[in-house]
RNA sequence: GGUGCCGUAGCCAAGUGGUAAGGCAGCGGAUUGCAAAUCCGCUAUUCGCCGGUUCGAAUCCGGCCGGCACCUCCA
């Protein structure tokens, strides 16, 4: 069993194999930090977790690393306008953003900064410039594209065509418009550091080589971000780091589709954002704002659960562009929930938490041949199709098809044992539980209950089950109009009642 | 103009040569005092359009239509 990657390089897929056999680094380019994150800044974070995890489930030691950007002109800009320190900037929107990304289940090794790899970048550029690919021009330094060859091989370009596309400027310090900068002399009151070149800083690409080849290597396995990112960012950092270095620089490239909202197609993937001054960017954020569409990761969070925006980025595939809106959010939450429901009812059968169950973390450790009753032969059937489609491109909309299908047939297998109580029933439908549980850690949910909104205090837990002791005393004189009453009102304060052979329960449902 | 992606039911979404997964919504049934939850059944002769290749195409090729992204240096 192979797992296959879509590679952009090659524009096809390819099986995956290692640099070094049983290790994996996946780099993922994060975020310029100078505005609160938005649903865009995530997802390819929740992505390339989604890889991870999987590599890790095949039995790969995976590192996974995420940039931040902390020095860059909208950072110096934003800033000034803000009356505090590029500093204090930077460290207020990266521990926002960490946040997030922690509450996503988001588990990322390093978070290497920008600033904290200056060093790294200033050996890089020397080395360059020592072998003729780039040069200094007035205080800056620029990466020379025409003698790397190879210089488009990714985005599927060349030079001489995109002059002709070309519509801006040039500036004049450079040889060839295409060149980009490795290193940008200080103005006044920039953060600026020393070089060889007089003070600046680092261009833009530069610094995700020297962080990616620092943590993982100067050649490793899997390099993703945005589709936006393909040109000319990862386009130029493979040019400067396999010029740097003369090997190959990422194995595979994972380019992630945009974030859209609705009809307005404003790109929200990767770590940067149109420019405000863009004609194009200020009709779309007007008509953002007008439609009230623009939403930042901390609102998003408190209308719906992480769990939801998580399994919401899953439930297309990583390359196409996927669509935010609150009602598609909706059907996607319907699954989910049926999920927790069923996690509900498997304590009830089981007397344990579903949340709670230990599950194979890695393939090998799984029980593949479950064999015997025809139950447990659908179950394996299931999971193979789930590990098919994430073999294939980490397929995470087919794999979650087939999850819904082991769900339902989870639910029938408890309605046989309820009805039953034959022991070996039972057994086998908590055997299923578990690769449900094993299914869905790759996937990174039903990690836990769903939070319910309000109502976790003891007083409100005790009149809510005496309210229902008065409704059953209600329902036994079948003093039906009254029991119904109760429910229904207790409805529409997002209490929902249920009425089960064992007794009735009650749910506050979260807000959405 | 260049490069690339996409177009599958009311909606969302898998499927890349072998005769259309799954979810939401809807309808019918079981269950229920009625509901909720759950289960069962039904719901695309058809995959933007037109040609071609093939025994056979949503899947390959050509053309067209429609949607989107990127085409640089402070995106």
């Amino acid at each position: 069993m192979s797992t296959r990657i879509y590679n952009t390089l090659s524009r096809q897929k390819e099986v995956f194999e290692p640099v070094v056999p049983g290790k994996v680094g996946i780099y993922c380019c994060g975020p310029t930090v100078y505005a609160p994150s938005h649903v865009g800044h995530v997802v390819g974070p929740v992505i390339f977790d989604t890889v991870k995890r999987f590599l890790r489930y095949r039995g790969y030691d995976v590192t996974f690393v995420i940039n931040i950007t902390d020095v860059d002109d909208k950072i110096i800009n934003k800033a000034a306008e803000e009356k505090t320190s590029t500093e204090e900037l930077a460290e207020r929107i990266t521990a926002d953003y960490i946040e997030h990304l922690g509450r996503l289940g988001v588990e990322v090794d390093h978070f290497p900064r920008a600033t904290k790899y200056i060093p790294h970048m200033l050996a890089m550029i020397e080395t360059l410039v020592k072998k003729g690919f780039a040069y200094p021009s007035g205080g800056d330094v620029y990466f020379d594209v025409t003698r790397h060859p190879a210089y488009g091989k990714l985005s599927n370009r060349n030079i001489d065509e995109m002059m002709a596309g070309a519509r801006k400027e040039v500036s004049d310090l450079k040889r060839h418009p295409s060149d980009f900068a490795l290193w940008k002399g200080a103005k006044a009151g920039e953060p600026a550091w020393e070089s060889p070149w007089g003070p600046g800083r680092p261009g833009w690409h530069i610094e995700c080589s020297a962080m990616s080849m620092d943590l993982l290597g100067e050649t490793f396995d899997i390099h993703g971000g945005g589709l936006d990112l393909c040109f000319p960012h990862h386009e130029d950092e493979i040019a400067q780091s396999e010029c740097c270095t003369g090997k190959t620089y990422a194995k595979y490239w994972m380019h992630n589709g945009l974030m859209q909202y609705g009809d307005d197609t404003r790109k929200m993937g990767g770590r940067c954002m149109a420019e405000e001054g863009d004609i194009a960017s200020q009709e779309a954020a007007k008509m953002s704002k007008s439609k009230g569409n623009i939403v930042t990761l901390a609102k998003l969070l408190s209308d719906y659960s992480p769990e939801l925006i998580r399994f919401f980025l899953l439930s297309t595939h990583y390359r196409s562009p996927i669509s935010f809106s609150d009602e598609r959010l909706k059907e996607v939450g319907a699954l989910l929930e049926k999920a927790h429901t069923f996690a509900e009812r498997y304590e009830q059968v089981m007397g344990s938490a579903f949340y709670e169950l230990k599950a194979p973390q890695t393939w090998a450790e799984a029980p593949f041949e479950a064999g015997g009753s025809e139950f447990l032969g659908r179950v394996v059937e299931l999971r193979n199709r789930y590990l098919e489609f994430m073999d294939d491109d980490f397929n995470t909309a087919g794999a979650i098809g087939t999850m819904a299908e082991l769900i339902t047939l989870l639910n029938r297998q408890a309605g046989s044992y309820e009805s039953s109580k034959d022991e070996a029933t039972k057994t086998e439908f908590a055997a299923g539980a578990v690769v449900l549980k094993e299914l869905a850690d790759i996937l990174g949910i039903l990690t836990k209950a769903p939070e319910s909104a309000g109502g976790d205090d003891q007083l409100t837990a005790s009149l809510l089950d005496l309210l229902l002791k008065v409704r059953q005393m209600a329902r036994q004189e079948k003093s039906f109009a009254l029991s119904d009453a109760i429910r229904d009102e207790l409805a529409e304060l997002g209490v929902t009642i249920k009425d089960g052979k064992e007794g009735s329960s009650w749910k506050i449902e979260s807000s959405h």
